[in-house]
DNA sequence: ATGAAAGCGCTAACAG
DNA sequence: CTGTTAGCGCTTTCAT
């Protein structure tokens, strides 16, 4: 590997000329220096050594992406959206996935310290917050979560309360008069507002809630699958309004095995719109969020932060009820 | 932010003392000024410049994966598998989505060689392989792709062919007697196989193949959607062979659209079961790849290449039939 | 229009 | 047991 010293002594110029030409900065270069330093750059196949440049400009043009997993598809849609504005900004992203543990979150965002990214954006979990985030310096950028600090960090979410009402209420108009509720356990905001919307649209509808309707796990497949049996066994149950749309996807599995027909005899509604929810069967009633462009916005919004911009910190995005089959 | 040089004034000890306990090359140091450091460490909150010590030492821990997509939830996965194991062993991993575009893949190998990654994970496009593979100076493995060349390059795949004629000898065997087949434009080893694979199922049993019953595009769901679509228009079909599950998937969506009843008028295979596919209905009978694993597998062997040490370079993971409703 | 030189923060001989 | 020193490969100021 070619060092720019090499290709200096080659083109019988200093470093420092090269390093202007390559960097744009050639104004005052003569055309003819250029060209014979292009040259020898193509010809010895010089790549740059671009931990040498971030050492020395302090800047690595790269961002740390924490999140719980992504295989969970909502993760992938926002990891997705993130990576290509990254990318049209000449950003690349350094991935992590966290499992939602503490130790896991503080692992990476040390890692990441270290590695002097530029930025990070995280969706981390209630407890990290307070903790770690305050004695973290880098710019960042909290997607999904919403945590109280005095730091300038910027935060994307999307009214969960109100989504889940509107989720609720539609099922209630669909006719149904025993609504369950699968969630997660209330772990942060996001969980305890979802679980609010549940209950203010009952109460506002003239219904009361009943506790046993509720089940709250995770919002994974297998808590919708085994959230589902639970309010089989409870009772009565003609509608189910589901955290997110893995939990839904899991409640609609339990359903068919058990040999109720959605929507006839159950409503089911989902939450996140994440890209698999139009190919189930039936496809999926759900509140959409724009997950990719969440992922955009966090990295705009952290360039934004790094390059000392004034801007709003606080981003909520629209939610839309998507009409399709499950209810 | 504190540097080494600020520790070490404090504790007054030059840098070395300091870098060696920090690095736990310290059995010569007293214990007493190794915990003084420690402390002071502790209490200025010090962490380590990576970006120095990696220009120092010539090694950045860090791997680049280039992926077609992460959305797509096979890829989700092997990004999981790999993550996880690069966490293991103290690496991270930046992620990088081509849209199996040729001038995505350049452009990433680019910056990837810049950011000086210790190595290379990736699917690469066929039309890539010999350009540009070539004058990549760094260890690199393949995810499903196989490419000629001389250099000592990590190649990890399954046999696509063999998966692809279990397949349809699968729907043969539940008594098919008109086999579609959906899948990709053949742009590569892997979706040549695949096809190769239908084809020799159909004519070691005795049936003609039939190129009207072959629909080729790509590897998603609205191909699989638009090939079913095809295959319907073009006669009368009781099963189909896809090449991936997304296409499955797809397929199925449209299957039910027309009122056509799966496995019983139509049965359906996929491949690769990612794990959306026991969720579908009917649950999708596919050929199982270790996703995951292959994943792991791959910074495993990236690593052991980095580590110099003589090891397999390919690694052919075995197909597995999972029997589910589709057919 | 070009170059000399300092230095980014760290590691690793080597010396003592 | 600890310190001195020479870089790693680059950018950038200041001279010329």
């Amino acid at each position: 590997m070619p060092t720019i010293k090499e290709i200096a002594e080659k083109a019988n110029v200093s470093t420092a000329t090269v390093s202007k030409v390559l960097n744009g900065k050639d104004k005052y270069i003569s055309e003819k220096t250029r060209q014979r330093i292009l040259e020898i750059v193509e010809k010895e196949g010089y790549i740059p050594n671009g931990i040498a440049k971030s050492l020395k400009i302090k800047k690595t043009k790269t961002i740390g992406l924490i999140i719980p997993d992504v295989m969970n598809p909502f993760f992938a849609e926002v990891a997705r959206g993130a990576e290509d504005a990254a990318e049209e900004r000449g950003y690349i992203v350094i991935i992590c996935n966290s499992d939602n543990r503490v130790s896991k979150e503080e692992k990476y965002l040390n890692i990441l310290q270290e590695k002097m990214v530029d930025g990070i954006i995280m969706t981390a979990s209630e407890s990290l917050a307070s903790q770690t985030i305050q004695r973290c310096n880098i710019p960042m950028v909290l997607v999904d979560r919403d945590i109280d600090t005095d730091k300038p960090i910027g935060h994307i979410t999307v009214n969960n309360e109100e989504g889940v009402y509107l989720a609720t209420s539609y099922l209630i108009k669909k006719g149904c008069k025993n609504i369950g509720f699968i969630s997660s356990k209330i772990v942060n905001k996001l969980s305890k507002e979802r679980l609010e919307g549940y209950r203010r649209a009952l109460k506002e509808h003239g219904f009361i809630v009943d506790e046993d309707k509720i089940y709250l796990e995770s919002f994974s497949v297998e808590s919708g699958y085994r959230g589902a049996s639970y309010l089989l066994e409870k009772g009565d149950i003609d509608g189910i309004c589901c955290g997110n749309d893995l939990i839904a996807i899991g409640a609609i599995r339990l359903l068919k095995e058990k040999g109720i027909r959605i929507p006839d005899q159950v409503k089911i509604i989902g939450f996140d719109n994440i890209s698999i929810s139009k190919y189930m069967d039936p496809p999926l009633t759900t509140i959409a969020q724009p997950i990719y462009e969440i992922g955009q916005e966090a990295v705009k919004m952290l360039l934004a932060i790094i390059e000392k911009k004034r801007i709003n910190l606080n981003k909520v995005f629209d939610l839309e009820l998507i009409e399709r089959g499950s209810c």
